[in-house]
DNA sequence: GATGGATGAATTGTGTACGATAGATGTTTT
DNA sequence: AAAACATCTATCGTACACAATTCATCCATC
């Protein structure tokens, strides 16, 4: 039998508890997220369901509803008849995510401002803080989870669940981004910069805190896409799944 | 014995044709979603899925994969052992959703104007065209079709993939808004005004592109949502429900 | 030696069966 | 007569089994 290494290992969470009910789907669903979005699998890598059901413990029933669930926040691809994968974002996609970033986080930062609270504000400083001793440690993972919870949470100030929930999954998106184009240090280098936004949504600066975001989605940006702007390899195959994507999606 | 709908009643094509595959689903998934966004099932409706199962000449398996699609639209609301309904927004849910479209219709302008090109204006001048003409028909349904259509397809114009997704979902939940809190000729009365901002658009003014498009979204909010505003029925179901959902969104 | 087609294993798509849960109905008790 | 309990039915959640498809390997042919 030819072993190929697909191993998944991750948590693997064999729960035999009194956890019936839905709660396990939304488990496997957390840890299957969390390993996404936090790097643990590289984009492109295989999702197989046998595997991921003997991993859990459970059928492929479940497997398939958690996939289903991942594959339309576009964390991973499910092509017909050839299984799952980790997503790869195509630089379009990347580029569309951002702009759609900067369409939305400045958009909603007028709500933010008229609704921020002092305790609100308190939540994001914890989280800088947090992001501040991650990066002292050097621990990059840590750095770009914390550092895309600002955004999200900063949004969650509005108020407006329908943003938070699209903003979510840019974010999660952008993590995949960052995975798959991110220069080694990228995303995680300049991120003290939170610290400046924060004063100017106490101080009710609606129009200075949009350019300060916009500025820094940018940033953002180009040390992570821009990157692979100048592709140092043509990848044949890239290029033709990407066709074969758009050919597709013209049913 | 108070009247139970359960009964379906749409399209049902039985496709027995070589149909297999993919496609099915897809199939099934776009007949549901516009029976649901064309109001032809009215918000609350069950949807069993046995009697979709029989209706669509598929297992649950299916039907099931479709309905999760679907739920995770925020199209249908799916309860722990207690099925799929068609979902009914809740006010809150309505304000943040056209909040979200004023944020991303205007913000998405700027790149709209950039983009814009006399074939993709032409494309929405058809759409005005076949708005007045369901008008002059009194064909409501149409109507509402239309005037969401055209939002859509103006934010293609953009070019961003995402942005248009996120937009779309805003669209289809807009029409259960209206189809759950509309006075009965709501959102199809002044859609006249969608010509103006082509001029704006064709002009290269994005500030009062967006101007327009403030007010325009504004305006189908309060003639939809306010008219709830003074809830003429308590409505103790919907309350309960309401409560029930906020309890178990908080695990 | 390379190309084309056929065969076999691995993996997914779909249908079906069984256990579990919620809501409804009917009965009993106060 | 109203309320509380037990049971019953309808429906959902999960697991399993079979059919369909893809991919890899091997062989024949040019």
């Amino acid at each position: 039998m030819g072993k190929k290494r697909t191993s998944i290992d991750l948590g693997a969470m064999q729960g035999e508890d009194a956890m019936s009910g839905g709660g396990r789907d939304e488990a496997i669903y957390g840890n299957l997220y969390a390993a996404i979005v936090e790097n643990h699998l590289e984009p492109g890598t295989k999702l197989p369901e046998d595997t991921l059901a003997e991993a859990f413990g459970v059928s492929r029933t479940s497997i398939r509803k958690v996939l289903q669930r991942l594959s339309y926040e576009r964390l991973v691809d499910i092509r017909l008849n050839r299984g799952a994968t980790v997503a790869q974002p195509t630089v379009k996609e990347a580029r569309d995510i951002f702009a759609a970033r900067r369409i939305v986080e400045c958009g909603v930062l007028a709500q933010v401002v008229a609704k921020a609270t002092p305790a609100g504000l308190d939540v994001l400083r914890t989280i800088i803080r947090r992001e501040h001793e991650a990066e002292a440690r050097g621990d990059r993972r840590e750095s770009i989870y914390l550092s895309g919870e600002f955004h999200v949470v900063l949004a969650r100030l509005s108020e407006n669940e329908t943003i938070v929930e699209f903003l979510a999954g840019l974010v999660s998106r952008s993590s995949l981004v960052i995975a798959t184009y991110g220069a080694p240090m990228a995303g995680s280098c300049r991120h003290s910069e939170h610290e400046a936004v924060l004063d100017l949504i106490a101080a009710g600066d609606v129009e200075g805190a949009r350019a300060w975001m916009e500025r820094h989605l940018k940033d953002i940006e180009r040390t992570v896409v821009l990157v692979e702007e100048e592709p140092a390899e043509p990848d044949l195959r890239k290029i033709l799944d990407e066709v074969a994507r758009r050919h597709r999606g013209g049913g």
